[in-house]
DNA sequence: ATACGTGCAAAGTATTTGCAAACGG
DNA sequence: CCGTTTGCAAATACTTTGCACGTAT
């Protein structure tokens, strides 16, 4: 999926849910489509800033809330205590993250996805989505 | 693995990092032994006192936080914002959490878990663990 | 006896909420 | 225009830290 798809389906979900594409929407949209792996709350506040955007934290918080309800933005957390955010594309991928640096890494596996998505039939839940996370030391830290 | 080797085993590790095995130490780890799925640092410390323990919750999160860093107990966050920790057994298992009331329940899938064993292998990350989160509806709240 | 561990209270962070002003449709 | 959205500041919620006392070895 081509990069501005995204930010115009997040937009599209925002409209037809029946809320506005008001300012600090639209530019957490922005600067979340240009990303494709996930930033936290404070660093798209931050890079908001840093493009001349002045927006409140609290709408940043508000916009991503907004979004993950609409499922088009996913919520994770990675055991540093902050949640991150990233756009939820059809192609999606998982984390590796540094149990020493934290350092975050991705990939990407179709056979864990086959089994992932042969569970989700097998048990009681209507599955909308997984999370997989490996921990582990990072090519610089280990040793 | 039977209950009982968990707790042994836990008291063990910590007792050879050169810690001694203090009163609220003691005691988280024997709650924690009784569960076999995961509860939150709060949760923790209300079970302890219901059963007459008097601990400080500063206790709670020392004992969890030691004891994460000896990988006898494996911390996860699940989107509601607060860690949960539960003993990291031989035979883990993964969770399944509604989006909606917030109810965690557990799977198992050798499947899943020859899938991320052999990825473990292909990534450069020395990998020390994964966590595999489904979200969804429950049963009850599917409708 | 003497470090290490503990409980309490206070401090820190990430996130949420209240509200008046700004804004989109 | 009028209700939604926003930015700020204050409030919350979870977790961590400082410190004097308790306790295991």
């Amino acid at each position: 999926m081509p990069v501005e798809t995204w930010a115009e389906d997040a937009l599209d979900a925002v409209q037809r849910s029946g809320h506005r594409g008001g300012g600090a929407r639209t530019a957490v949209i922005s600067l979340l489509a240009e990303q494709d792996c996930c930033l936290t709350a404070q660093e798209i506040f931050d890079g908001l800033r840093a493009r001349g955007r002045r927006v409140g934290i609290a709408s940043v918080y508000r916009a991503l809330d907004l979004l993950t309800g609409l499922r088009v933005v996913q919520r994770l957390e990675m055991g540093d205590g902050m949640a991150r955010y990233e756009p939820a594309r059809a192609d999606h991928h998982h984390h590796l993250v540094c149990d020493d640096c934290g350092k975050v890494t991705t990939f990407e596996d179709p056979t864990l996805e086959a089994a992932l998505a042969r569970l989700a039939e097998r048990v009681e839940y209507a599955v909308g989505g997984h999370d997989v996370t490996l921990r582990g030391a990072c090519p610089d830290c280990r040793r």
